[in-house]
DNA sequence: TCTCCCTGTCTAAACGATTAGACAGTCAGC
DNA sequence: GCTGACTGTCTAATCGTTTAGACAGGGAGA
């Protein structure tokens, strides 16, 4: 009855309480890998309720040399499009039991390297890494203390060698359906806006686009992945008077801040300016108006890095990115769906 | 130079190496609590960096019983005003050298529990709760175990005893600010768009809202926290020519839902239906209109849990909820600054 | 009756760090 | 020269689990 406040219970406490050995508490506490007598497993289910015991799981971690913890590096949890991979992550660890350890990368290739360091300290089971760019593959040292590692959303450059895989959508298939919608909207001249540089997975969808655009003259923009960056640059194009009449973002970031800029100047979507972008994140739902999106399957991609890093091997199919018809693209409102078309309440 | 692959050295490899006791090896690697001389520590330091020596955190967790992670439970990760207060906390964190564990309870009490469960048996050494409503106090276990807890933008119902605190915006001064702007524009029938019920910060702004407006025969709505709810209420409320001039939504979610949904149905905002929002996240300086809203110190707020969380006390004061003027209230496009205006980049 | 195998239990050795206690040597003050 | 205070180091206990090894008792099969 009385509950010593400063201690929690042990299972050594649990044991003398049973009157039985801390082996036999632990056989039941783990259903295993002996068997009890049922009558002694009752005792010690009481006096293990009674005492209010919470096996600690850093003593077991420290003896079974495995913590049931995951390491999640986002390249930052700013951007909707990794806290939705985030998400997904995060509920995919907790179906497999595992609590998730998150850290924020702010696109810093430094604080990557620091959190990858703290979280190999901290014994974690496994790390999965969703970086924007081609940083230094942060894998090497993870691999070096047999920890598997999991590349979400961006692969890492250097070649990998033992446990560590990356999982990505197919860029390519993504903006060449992208391409061709817009082309049935009769565009011939399609820009594209890219990041900063051409490091990571826009950077390759960049490069798909020119292959499919070359010889065009279709204008290449570049900014950093921000609202705020793509409507500095959407406000100087009109006040230029160079804003194309397609384009294509590299990422739903920077599609809603062109979309703001644009509706701020008076530039009507899809009228005088049609845009698709290759994110698909829930967030495009809602844009005025809503934008037509070449969805990325982050559910599925966060089930396969997963499977992966807990068994080496997946056992779904790569999901594929799907064109999802709004009205950023010059689709009509009429022959759509209402504002939430393509929007679905996940989790 | 032979590593080998499988093993990472422990304190002892490191203590043999450099022909010194476990104990130097453990002063060296921490400071103290005793002094090294100068030349062992020398040795120490070599023969650590030439082990890629790592402390096993695990190990020191079980031993000084602090495992240097806290546990961050929120009530939902796919609001992006409960996602950027865990940025900002992970962030807190960070700076104080913590780690977080992150747990999603999906507006759950039982997976709110479950969550708390599974933290509290991984030895956390505190808990940050965001609840969205007035859920069992989880506190309880955590407490008795003696893991100091903070709740964020919503105090548990049940009185709180021990060392458990919460921080919470001032939502009453929020509604006020907001009801007497629309006011300056010539409403005098403001509706406000609550939560399904009235747990939580949103039903106390609700109930601000009902003392500021009573007597004007205000409408009172009601939806889920999330775009999709929000964007089917507004599509009735058209189809029923039941729509207000004026709007406060409790939630930004719910802001950006009726948004789409008025535009796609073509109903003018701030022309036919004026909005003020009571969130302030970084979404809304992104709509179309930009809405106007009272912003949330988030940041201010996650940086006074954390110093409660760790020090039971915060230097700062707390910030006040502020109202930033944009369009979706009918302030004029050209008395503002661009659609950014009030955005920031955070982090 | 004598093995052999099973079941159920206990004892004790890990896991890898932290740190109190013991102790040897040095040096200052008397 | 003796005492006491430091300094620097080592030995070993400890944190709370897991689990291999030992062992007792009880059939089953010979």
């Amino acid at each position: 009855m009385t509950k010593r406040a400063g201690k929690a219970a042990t299972l050594a406490d649990v044991a003398r309480k049973a009157g039985a050995s801390t082996a036999v508490v632990s056989y039941v506490m783990n259903n295993g890998p002996r068997p009890v007598a049922p009558e002694t497993r009752e005792r010690v289910l009481a006096a293990a309720a009674e005492l209010n015991y919470r096996p600690n799981r850093v003593a077991r971690a420290l003896r079974s040399r495995t913590t049931g913890v995951v390491g999640l590096i986002l390249a930052s949890a700013s951007n909707p499009y990794f806290g939705a991979l985030a998400r997904h992550i995060e509920q995919a660890l907790d179906e497999r039991e595992k609590l998730t350890l998150i850290g924020n990368a702010d696109y810093s290739a430094n604080r990557q390297q620091h959190l990858a360091d703290r979280f190999l300290a901290a014994q974690v089971d496994g790390l999965v890494i969703v970086s924007a760019d081609g940083a230094a593959d942060v894998a090497v040292e993870a691999r070096a203390a047999g920890v598997p590692t999991v590349y979400v959303h961006n692969a890492p450059e250097s070649p990998r060698t033992g446990r560590a895989f990356a999982v990505t959508a197919d860029n390519d298939a993504a903006v060449l359906e992208a391409v061709s919608h817009l082309r049935t909207h009769g565009h011939t001249r399609i820009a594209f806006l890219a990041g900063p540089d051409d490091a990571g997975p826009v950077g390759r969808r960049r490069a798909a686009w020119e292959t499919a655009l070359s010889g065009t003259a279709s204008p290449l923009l570049r900014c950093a992945y921000s609202r705020a960056a793509a409507s500095a640059l959407t406000r100087q194009l009109i006040n230029e008077d160079a804003m194309p009449s397609a384009l294509i973002t590299g990422s739903d970031e920077q599609a809603i801040g062109v979309l703001a800029a644009a509706h701020a100047a008076g530039v009507p979507v899809p009228g005088r300016l049609a845009v698709v972008s290759l994110d698909g994140t829930p967030d495009s739902a809602y844009t005025a108006p809503a934008l037509t999106v070449t969805e990325q399957p982050l559910r599925s991609m966060a089930q396969q890095a997963v499977d992966l890093l807990l068994d080496g091997t997946s056992p779904r199919p790569a999901a594929q990115a799907g064109l999802v018809l709004r009205h950023s693209c010059g689709c009509s409102p009429a022959q759509q769906s209402g504002p939430v078309a393509g929007a679905r309440d996940r989790r």
